[in-house]
DNA sequence: AATAGTATTATGTAGGTACATAAAAATGTC
DNA sequence: GACATTTTTATGTACCTACATAATACTATT
């Protein structure tokens, strides 16, 4: 079946994507090759490939050199989920963002730390605990962990001020960013900071980032009783 | 400054965003036209192009046709999750899964399960509740709405032999998934099917797919205590 | 000064050629 | 049969040319 005189690889992607959908492919099913569907569909295998490597970001198919592309037989939700600054998050959503640092100190990392980064020895870490504010109302509560000997400056940074998120995200890009998500009992911490009663379910949302293998951040931010993670497809 | 005498897009991409780390170009700076990057590193443009693809597609930077290239000025995390089949995942953990069918009953979608499929009228729903187990231990608890409407066929599937999850992944691929993720606490229904004790935080995954505006299944899936959603970078 | 129309320009796409690379398939060796 | 080696092959990359597209920058007109 030809896809008539239009050859942009969009056209191409949606037309091996339909077929997937409507299960002329099923899932483990392997295509013909990028050269055979260029032929098909009267067009450069370039263009194939384009579709082809859109489809493969999209999890949808596999290839392999050699062995050819197959239908993605382990189908997985992929979310793209977007992780704000809060402050940015906290505006955008019309409120007033107000920041409060509870207390900060030196410490070297504890082994979980250490362990979370991938470090054999523990390096020296300025421990944070803050709090951001939603028109005066507790938003997120962090508890976090900043390498000084990746970051050093940020021992001249006026932290009451200017909170360490921002802080960092404008003037330490990282390179690496791992993720964690869970639910949490509201503990005595958490109840004291946040106004939520003990025992009322929290997110946890756990956030590492290097640069080059280098520690920069780790944080445990503790959402207000209701915040939901929404990804828009 | 030259980058040698290899010249793979991997290389240009690493440079790049290697300037971008290190402050050369900051959140919002402009960087110069794709071609000036490809003398100055004395490669095609076409490889300058494909490195600018894959840093826009991380977030990174933003292109604009005529505009020119710009750090992106709103830095973002973005992550991509994968969420697996429910067996899959416990089968790739080394546990043994099973599958409970608690109940299943055809209803009309509720006003706020329609708004969430973005339907004007509510149409007919086959409404599923059941368990996921590892090692016959409760381990995802899940309240379904499957349009009868779109997939009809799923009235002449045993749920009680294969689960719904797993036959609509196979049968039923979607176009269009949207995901939320939030802490609850446990509820009459969790205390009771999932052996959490009331009160305790659990993780709740919404999954809402559609194929072409067509609504296909809804899913309340509540993780038991201590599930994490991990994301390697 | 405001507006409408035109030119310019940086990115995006399509096509083609040549070669690189990884992995399956075939072959040889013991 | 088991294992190492070679061949084959489908995808991946690099480079090039030509043209498309969208958005800015400019100019003309009122």
């Amino acid at each position: 079946m030809s896809i008539g005189a239009r050859h942009s690889w969009k056209d191409v992607r949606n037309h091996i994507r339909g077929q997937i959908l409507d299960t002329t492919y099923r899932p483990g099913d392997k295509l013909p090759r990028d050269e055979d569907i260029a032929k098909e569909l009267d067009c450069a295998r370039s263009t194939v490939h384009r579709a082809m490597r859109s489809l493969a970001d999209d999890g949808m198919i596999e290839r392999r050199r050699k062995g050819g592309t197959t239908v993605n037989p382990d189908p997985v939700t992929r979310t793209t989920l977007k992780i704000p600054i809060t402050k940015i998050e906290i505006e955008s959503r019309g409120h007033e963002y107000r920041h409060h640092l509870i207390g900060a100190e030196q410490l070297s990392a504890t082994p979980s730390i250490a362990a979370r980064f991938g470090l054999v020895e523990a390096g020296s870490f300025l421990k944070i605990r803050a709090l951001h504010l939603a028109d005066g109302r507790p938003y997120v509560f962090e508890d976090r962990w900043i390498s000084l000997d990746t970051v050093p400056e940020i021992q001249d940074v006026d932290l009451s001020e200017t909170s360490a998120n921002e802080w960092l995200v404008l003037n330490r890009p990282y390179s690496r960013c791992d993720v964690q998500i869970y639910a949490s009992e509201t503990g005595e911490d958490e109840a004291r900071f946040m106004d939520a009663k003990r025992g009322s379910a929290l997110l946890v949302l756990e956030r590492t980032t290097w640069i080059d293998d280098a520690p920069i951040t780790h944080v445990r931010a503790v959402h207000a009783q209701g915040y939901r993670i929404v990804s828009g497809g």
